[in-house]
RNA sequence: GCCUAGGUGGUGUAACGGCAGCAUAAGAGAUUGUGGCUCUCUUGACGGGGGUUCGAUUCCCCCCCUGGGCCCCA
């Protein structure tokens, strides 16, 4: 017997999970055709030295990296954000702003838990040559549609900026040395308390007369301009954090005037990768039932593009979790609409009656309706059986009977009623009756 | 990579150092033309490898996988 598990972290969608996968993509597509993005993919697999661009070492750690035949050092992309910075870099006279989307998978060589696979699915829409925050308001807006129209409910984008956070140290007094680990310690704060925290900073060798400011400011968040004051507040004597706070106050008016504050929340304990962003970071969480993590990540990018090319390049986007999202929308219960069976089930009683059942499923398919036709050869009582768990709204029965009448019987399988239908005139019965299926 | 709890048919579960049972799903029939009930039958499991033992699904070790936590989350 040949092993038959799939890879660690790596899984088959099948039925309703794959229908749920479906249904993201489509919202997501329209969604993001509806605020003017481009279509763009590239391959999964780029070399080592483009997927190493953003540095670090732990980039490595977690990539699915190889030698390919040719003793080429590759590896499959761990996000559709470093290949956007590659074909722009690539193609330095795109007309900006760039606006483009991808929807595509994404390997990381992390441990697998719940909501954290290895194969991942990501949609992603950027804004590559805008350096003003309404283009971070504008992303942040997508995903906001994106999420009212397949979440519907509870769920939250937490924002804050780099720049406020590197505001935050100054005014602590934290040496910029220690500023990441910093960063690292306080964006913990939803997991681990703010005793967490404190805990953390003292053993990330945070001076202990820094550390009440940088608890004090945990605090610190809310939505809307009043939130803001109180980030203004701390930061007065940092230009960096002023400015920050700036930024913020343009998106956040942004959202004032668009009425999605209540979705919105500026917290600064809010800090996300490292070394990555430069400016507004978002991350989005869902609030009910089943824990994910975050369901969405982005920000401001402004020197990667700049790290392949050299040209300074202002960029910034958002990235939705597809498969966090597809977990939270099974475990809510699909809605029927999604998991809408078939219009007509066709039901042949005799093998050589099946190339009829063909021939009227295809005339229905023509009319857009969806069509199955029997191919087991089963009793009638199984094949309605079959039909029923098909979710099929008609079943069309033909034997030998029905064409001896030059027809079919047409069975209701709600009204258990079942009628006989010419079988030229099976079309124009349905058209008929359209407004009762509801598509 | 580290710590921790687990792993029995597709799914959910039971038992036991000595025949692995139940439910459900799936397939066939009772019923070769009108389903969902009922009845009968069938298919199908001890994650993998080593050790202890007369005998291991059970006890021990290693590995793999899953969940939780840590690290990290580009």
């Amino acid at each position: 017997m040949v092993d038959m598990r799939t890879v660690r972290g790596m899984r088959d969608l099948m039925g309703d999970e794959m229908r749920a996968r479906n249904f993201l993509v489509s919202q997501a597509t329209r969604v993001f055709e509806s605020f003017g993005y481009e279509p763009l993919d590239s391959p999964v697999m780029e070399l080592w030295e483009t997927l190493s661009a953003k540095g670090g070492e732990d980039v490595e750690a977690e990539t699915f990296k190889f030698t390919d035949k040719g003793a080429r050092e590759v590896g499959l992309r761990f996000d559709l954000t470093v290949p956007l910075a590659r074909i722009v870099a690539s193609n330095p006279h795109l007309r900006k702003p760039f606006k483009r989307y991808a929807i595509g998978k994404a390997w990381r060589y992390d441990r697998p838990q719940a909501g954290r696979y290895r194969e991942f699915m990501q949609a992603d829409v950027d804004i590559i040559g805008a350096a003003s925050p309404v283009a971070d308001a504008e992303v942040v807006l997508v995903a906001l549609e994106f999420l009212s129209r397949t979440l519907k409910e509870k769920y939250i984008i937490k924002i804050n900026n780099r720049k406020v956070l590197k505001g935050l140290t100054e005014v602590a007094g934290v040496e910029d040395s220690l500023a990441h680990e910093c960063f690292r310690s306080i964006d913990k704060l939803d997991k681990i308390g703010k005793d967490g925290v404190l805990e953390e900073l003292a053993s990330r060798g945070i001076p202990k007369d820094a550390t009440q400011t940088l608890l004090d400011a945990l605090d610190i968040g809310g939505s809307g301009n009043n939130a803001l004051e109180e980030f203004a507040e701390l930061l007065a004597n940092s230009e960096v954090g002023k400015e920050g706070v700036g930024e913020l106050k343009v998106m956040s008016d942004v959202f004032e005037e668009v009425g999605v504050s209540d979705l919105i929340r500026f917290e600064m304990s809010l800090a996300r990768g490292l070394d990555y962003y430069t400016g507004p970071v978002f991350e989005g969480r869902f609030l009910g039932k089943p824990k994910v993590g975050s369901i969405l990540g982005g920000g401001r990018y402004d020197h990667l593009i700049e790290k392949f090319c050299g040209t300074p390049t202002p960029a910034t986007g958002i990235s939705l979790g597809i498969d966090r999202i597809i977990d939270i929308i099974i475990a809510k219960g699909l809605p029927d609409k999604l998991s809408k069976g078939l219009d007509v089930f066709i039901a042949p009683l005799r093998k050589n009656l099946a190339s009829k059942g063909m021939k009227v499923a295809i005339q229905l398919i023509k009319e857009g309706m969806s069509v199955e036709v029997g191919l087991l050869g089963r009793s009638l009582g199984k094949l309605l059986e079959y039909a029923e768990s098909k979710g099929a709204r008609y079943t069309i029965i033909i034997g030998p009977k029905d064409i001896e009448k030059n027809s079919v019987s047409v069975r209701d399988m709600k009204e258990k009623d079942t009628r006989q239908v010419g079988i030229d005139e099976v079309v124009g019965f349905f058209k008929n009756t359209e407004d009762k299926l509801e598509w």
